[in-house]
RNA sequence: GGGGCCGUAGCUCAGUUGGGAGAGCGCUAGCUUUGCAAGCUAGAUGUCGCCGGUUCGAGCCCGGCCGGCUCCA
């Protein structure tokens, strides 16, 4: 052998040129190549992200669908984030990775995937290793993988070792510690380059049991075996390549470069900077892929690790120097790395980008605000004389405001100080318990659902065509998980928990694609069942509701009927939300692509993307396109077509969602702009437009950073608003005695009456007659759009919702008016004046004691009496009283410093009198205030003001 | 889904058993200077996020809602 030679031949290997050669391997021993899943698949609840080649095919595994073929192969895209801390510093580990793997559903098993895996390995016609360089590892009670090994393979026993359940089962350790389940042993196989360590790179899984409870005989092998094996294509590239890490390969390089340059720092392999960019182009490779998937950094799940593994690289360049976002420039490095595989990342470079530029941006601005908060804590630490940061106020600081402990620590060891990791660690954890934690759903459970999904598979949907239908009962499940069960019979009338028909077709639709389930009823020979919701589980439609009457039975037949009068208003809704996608699209332009929507009765949620609020006008204009396609008359069809197909005819198609092919495509059009809506939709529609009747967008809000939420009305509904948004416009106009346009106006106007109103009253200026706007007669005719409009904008200028326009309105009026009373009252009583107070004033030794009412004073006011008098006289004690309305009375007592030298205190001596007008006070010596409910009894409280003052000074 | 923090002048924020709404920057005017930068003096600007409750009295206490930030799952 000339390993130079073989060397140099790999050495041309790229990893396109591998990707391509596994797939077209696995394609010549009869397996279908299947494009790679999604990253995120929401279809998926038990995951965030794919985190491994199976994933998209658990339900083939566990025979809960119909299989197209047996054998497969693919290159998946995979997201893991349990070794995030590992990344950049480990030569292996990434979040994001691509996984070549085949599949036998059933098929082939142990002895043709380990043939197929040597051959694939060691021909000449494929890799070509030597097979000295490759060594096994099989679990150790599994004979037959070893015997096939080494005596069809030839591989010496030197090169085969026996492991541990927890290195050689799938899942770890399963045998002795569950989950129960599907399971089996592994074989994995190690590559060793000249001069380099053993490398995992193939990892064959063997699922040939089904675990029942704790050994021993707890492992029982399974009628039908399955074969997954993944084989790391980072990895496996590096090797082939002679790299010293998957980060130096030919895809993966160039980013690596393009990170150094943007961080103007020279790429060293062992360098602190080295690890740093490694960890920058594996977080930036990850969210460019799932921003493409149209997931943004955010609050929760999958949007939430995105935000995190963006911050993790950003406070990586804030630690290299970098103070402003960079890791967007990165992006079109990686789709050029990428697009030859994923050609679709170019449609979204320029999006991703500026996604991932804006969330930068925002985190470049926590931590500016993340730095002051750190120093505080350093200038308490000084005060204190504490030398080691303490990790639960890291943590709080952390929790709280987003202040990285990392960028802590840093800034700690600049000062001298240590940093309690430890405590942080411990705090975290708190954190973690405090939150509460999620149950995943383990793959291979026993429930009801899923034995009888093992002898169904699948419910025909009807209702496209029809809303009754006759049907047999499959299944009737009983019961709360986990302790529901399938039952023969039921008969128990008025069950506090929802009962779960499964039948074997169905016009009940189950929600899906945002739009909720039907209701309706089933009825049987004597028996009738209410449905309460329709759910889908796989292909399997679950009825949900109550036994009202009879005894149901599975093998029954039931006559399906759906309320048909909610289902209307559903696809009047469902319709009206593919129109209003279309005119976002028109109006704001292609990105205004939908995040999520839901549907029901005659109401619509839309959320898409839009980086800014769409105005009231662009709202009134879109509105008014629908309205329009509406009243077009346009014909609703739908089709079932090769998604190839569809894709060709300009089908809207949102990622996250797994289309089946064929898919159904649901057109409408031509619309009032001569285009057609064409989306791939499950959902139930009208046949046309013209049926979706009226159409209100009730509100429109931010749900998210870059997502914008519409909510709207169809039908009755919809027109039930239009009348109330006109009637309180109307009754608001009436109000303000204008005309229904010069709402806003005539509002702004009452909102700076009261302004000056209560300006007036707390300066103790005098009324004046400033006459309002000149409004014209309440006669004009606003178009409905116009008077929405015109709600919305006095809504906004009170700060209330539209609809609740007239009830504040009416409030400010009497508030006004109360207002102009109070100051009515206080214009008759006279003008108010220091010196006019002391004409009333009586001595006591030196002190000039004023005791008075100063009617229509506000408190201000009265303050600035006091002030004035204890400015004029050296030695004075002063009590006013007003009253506010017929209930209250309001006291401020003061007096000047001498008597408070003298231990006299305006606190104690307000007390007893307002204890008088039956209520309480107090205040600081110099100053105290307080009220009463009883002014009738303001003549003798003052008498009790004269005699308390008089015994304080005396005293 | 759950935890924490924040919402006070145009901006950044302070507001201490609940008792006169503030500072700095900015803004306007005047003064000073040959001019600029600046300096001095005076002044204006607030539904204290919204609604309700407790209280004689709430920016402050309690409850609900809205908005923003943040962490955990």
């Amino acid at each position: 052998m000339a390993p130079e030679l073989t060397l140099t031949s790999l050495l041309a290997m790229k990893t396109d040129e591998l990707r391509e050669k596994y797939l077209s391997f696995f394609e010549t021993k009869g397996h279908t190549r299947v494009a790679s899943d999604v990253l995120v698949p929401t279809w998926d609840p038990s995951v965030l992200f794919t985190p491994a080649g199976m994933n998209q095919f658990k339900d083939h595994f566990l025979g809960k669908v119909k299989l197209d073929f047996t054998r497969a192969t693919t290159c998946q895209k995979c997201m893991r984030t349990g070794d995030i801390d590992n990344v950049g510093r480990t030569p292996r580990h990434h979040t994001f990775f691509e996984m070549l793997g085949n599949f036998s559903f059933g098929d082939y098993f142990k002895d043709e995937a380990i043939h197929w895996a040597w051959e694939f390995l060691t021909d000449k016609k494929w890799l070509g290793l030597p097979p000295e360089t490759l060594s096994v590892t099989v679990y150790k009670d599994d004979q037959q993988a070893a015997d096939i090994w080494h005596e069809k393979i030839g591989v010496p026993t030197s090169r085969i070792s026996y492991e541990e359940e927890d290195e050689n089962f799938w899942p770890a350790s399963a045998p002795s510690q569950g989950p129960d389940g599907v399971c089996g042993p592994c074989s994995e196989i190690y590559y060793t380059a000249p001069g380099r360590e053993a490398l995992e790179i193939w990892n064959l899984v063997f699922t040939q049991f089904n675990r029942v409870g704790d050994p021993p005989d707890n492992l029982r092998p399974l009628p039908s075996k399955n074969i997954d094996t993944g084989m790391g294509l980072e990895r496996t590239a590096a090797a082939l390549q002679d790299v010293e890490t998957n980060f130096h390969i030919d895809i993966l390089m160039p980013i690596v470069q393009a990170a150094a340059e943007v961080c103007g720092v020279k790429y060293e392999y062992h360098s602190e900077n080295g690890r740093r960019l490694r960890r920058i182009t594996d977080h930036v490779r990850a969210c460019t892929f799932a921003v493409h998937e149209n997931v943004y950094p955010g609050a929760n799940k999958e949007k939430y690790v995105v935000k995190r593994l963006l911050r993790r690289a950003v406070l990586d360049g804030h630690q290299i120097g970098l103070r402003d976002p960079f890791l967007c420039k990165i992006v079109p490095t990686v789709v050029e790395m990428m697009a030859g595989t994923y050609p679709e990342l170019k449609e979204t470079t320029e999006r991703v980008a500026g996604v991932i530029e804006k969330e930068e941006a925002n985190f470049f601005a926590t931590i500016d605000g993340g730095l002051n908060r750190i120093e505080q804590s350093f200038d308490e630490m000084r005060k204190e004389n504490r030398t080691t940061v303490d990790g639960h106020v890291a943590a709080d600081l952390y929790q709280t405001f987003g202040v990285p402990p990392e960028l802590f620590e840093s800034l700690a060891a600049e000062h001298n100080l240590a940093f309690d990791w430890d405590g942080y660690e411990q705090a975290m954890l708190e954190h973690g318990e405090a939150s509460g934690k999620l149950t995943h759903t383990v793959m291979g459970s026993k429930g009801p659902i899923d034995s009888l999904k093992q002898v169904h598979h699948k419910t025909d949907f009807l209702g496209y065509d029809v809303t009754e239908a006759s049907a047999t009962v499959l299944g009737i499940i009983a019961g709360k998980a986990p302790n529901d069960h399938l039952c023969d019979k039921m008969e128990e009338i008025g069950h506090e928990d929802p009962v779960r028909i499964v039948l074997d077709k169905t016009p009940f639709y189950g929600e899906s694609g945002g739009q909720v389930g039907d209701v309706g009823k089933l009825m049987g020979a004597g028996f009738e069942f209410d449905v309460i919701d329709t759910q889908k589980d796989g292909e399997l439609f679950v009825h949900i509701g109550h036994l009202k009457s009879g005894v149901m039975s599975e093998g029954d037949t039931v006559q399906a009927a759906v309320d048909t009068g909610r289902r209307d208003a559903i696809r009047r809704a469902h319709s009206a939300t593919h129109l209003l996608h279309h005119a976002l699209r028109k109006h704001l332009g292609d990105h205004a692509q939908q995040q999520g929507s839901k549907v029901e009765a005659d109401w619509l949620r839309f959320d898409f993307t839009n980086l800014s609020p769409v105005t009231p006008e662009q709202l009134a204009a879109i509105t008014e396109d629908v309205t329009s396609d509406v009243a077009t008359a346009a014909e609703v069809k739908w089709e079932t077509l090769p998604l190839a197909e569809a894709r060709k005819q300009g089908a809207m198609m949102l990622f996250g969602e797994k289309y089946p092919d064929p898919v159904r495509m649901v057109s409408m059009g031509p619309l009032s702009a001569g285009t057609n809506s064409r989306e791939l939709c499950g959902g139930t529609h009208l046949t046309n437009t013209k049926q979706v009747g009226a159409f209100e967008i009730i509100s429109e809000e931010g749900v998210s950073a870059g997502t914008r939420r519409i909510v709207a009305l169809t039908g009755q509904r919809a027109e039930q608003q239009v009348v109330e948004t006109t009637t309180a416009l109307d009754k608001t106009a009436k109000l303000l005695s204008c005309a229904a346009s010069q709402v806003p106006e005539a509002v702004t106007a009452l909102l700076a009456e009261q302004r000056s109103l209560k300006k007036l009253l707390s300066s103790g200026g005098a009324a004046s007659d400033e006459p309002g706007p000149k409004l014209s007669s309440p006669t004009d005719q606003l178009s409905y759009q116009q008077a929405k409009i015109t709600l919305t904008e006095a809504g906004r200028l009170l700060s209330v919702a539209p609809l609740a326009v007239p009830e504040r309105v009416e409030s400010l009026l009497s508030e006004v008016e109360s207002m102009k009373r109070q100051l009515a009252e206080r214009d008759a009583a006279g003008p108010l004046s220091a010196d006019k107070l002391l004409e009333s004033a009586t001595k006591i030794g030196a002190t000039t004691v004023v005791v008075a009412e100063t009617p229509g004073a506000p408190q201000n006011l009265m303050r600035q009496l006091i002030d004035q008098l204890r400015a004029k006289e050296d030695s004075v004690a002063v009590l006013l009283a007003a009253r506010e309305g017929d209930e209250k009375v309001t006291l401020i007592a003061g007096i000047s410093k001498d008597l408070q030298q003298a231990k006299v205190s305006a606190g104690k001596w307000i007390g007893p009198v307002a204890k008088t007008l039956g209520g309480g006070g107090g205040g600081r010596p110099d100053m105290a205030q307080a009220g009463g409910k009883q002014p009738e009894k303001l003549p003798e409280a003052l008498e009790v003001a004269l005699k308390t003052i008089k015994e304080m000074i005396d005293a």
